[in-house]
DNA sequence: CCAATATATTCCTTGACACGTATATTCCTT
DNA sequence: AAGGAATATACGTGTCAAGGAATATATTGG
């Protein structure tokens, strides 16, 4: 299990991790809001801080877990190859875009109405090759 | 296997999705360019496929993959309730997770010590639109 | 129709992992 | 120190999906 999302492909978790959102929570607290057996919240806050997306510090007998960023973060960068097929005409989205990946100044510009096609390689034949 | 996250945990998968936002692909691009064998390739497009992720036509003989970009969008709709525990000193992409998460008004922070401090967002808003 | 190419599907095996139950550990309170 | 509360770990079980090999289904040109 190394990949942020093979971490993040399991519901329980993602439900966890929206809980922590809001606020850091306790096993407990945890474990009464989804439902969950206290057992199985243990083992998913174990494999989630194994893999870095929370943190925990010691209250008394309790265990506090909160978001740590780095791996939204690796998800968010592997994300954004795909933004260019849909959003396309925001500034601030562009810019960021550009900042994560600075290949793409000079792709074509694409332009401002709605949803769009086919972004990319307008080549492409329909005869059917059997080359060499 | 409903969920986006689930369909990209597959490391292959990503593999696939990775080559397609260049371009797109027929099958035995794909094969010969991630050296995987060509039913294990087909089995990975099929799942993409029902799962949103790619779209195909025909082109004689072969069948033409590209990226759709809904389950992307759904991702990235998740991912966004995240931003706010790392990205909040650039204009641009707060004003874009302003967007994506107009309820990111400031929630206090957690305790001092840890990572990198968070200048926590001073912003207004600027456009107000609801997604997903 | 036949052969060739390109892709899809089926069957099978195996391993990973989520879940449940039981138990261990840690820390507090009295 | 004992008991209890909160959390963690160990073990056994079942499921599900990825991978491999073989085969089936197109599609085209001759």
């Amino acid at each position: 299990m190394q990949s942020a999302f093979e971490i993040v492909a399991e519901p329980n978790r993602r439900a966890i991790l929206g809980l922590l959102v809001g606020a850091e929570q306790s096993v407990g607290e945890i474990e009464r809001q989804l439902r969950m057996p206290q057992p199985m919240v243990s083992k998913h806050l174990r494999v989630l801080r194994d893999a870095g997306f929370v943190e925990s510090t010691v209250d008394a007998q309790r265990r506090l877990y909160r978001i740590k960023p780095e791996p939204f973060q690796e998800m968010d960068a592997w994300l954004s190859q795909f933004r260019r097929f849909w959003s396309a005409h925001v500034d601030a989205l562009e810019r960021h875009l550009d900042r994560m990946d600075p290949d793409r100044l000079n792709k074509d510009r694409m332009d401002p109405d709605g949803m769009k096609k086919d972004p990319s390689t307008p080549i492409k034949k329909k005869t059917a090759r059997r080359s060499k």
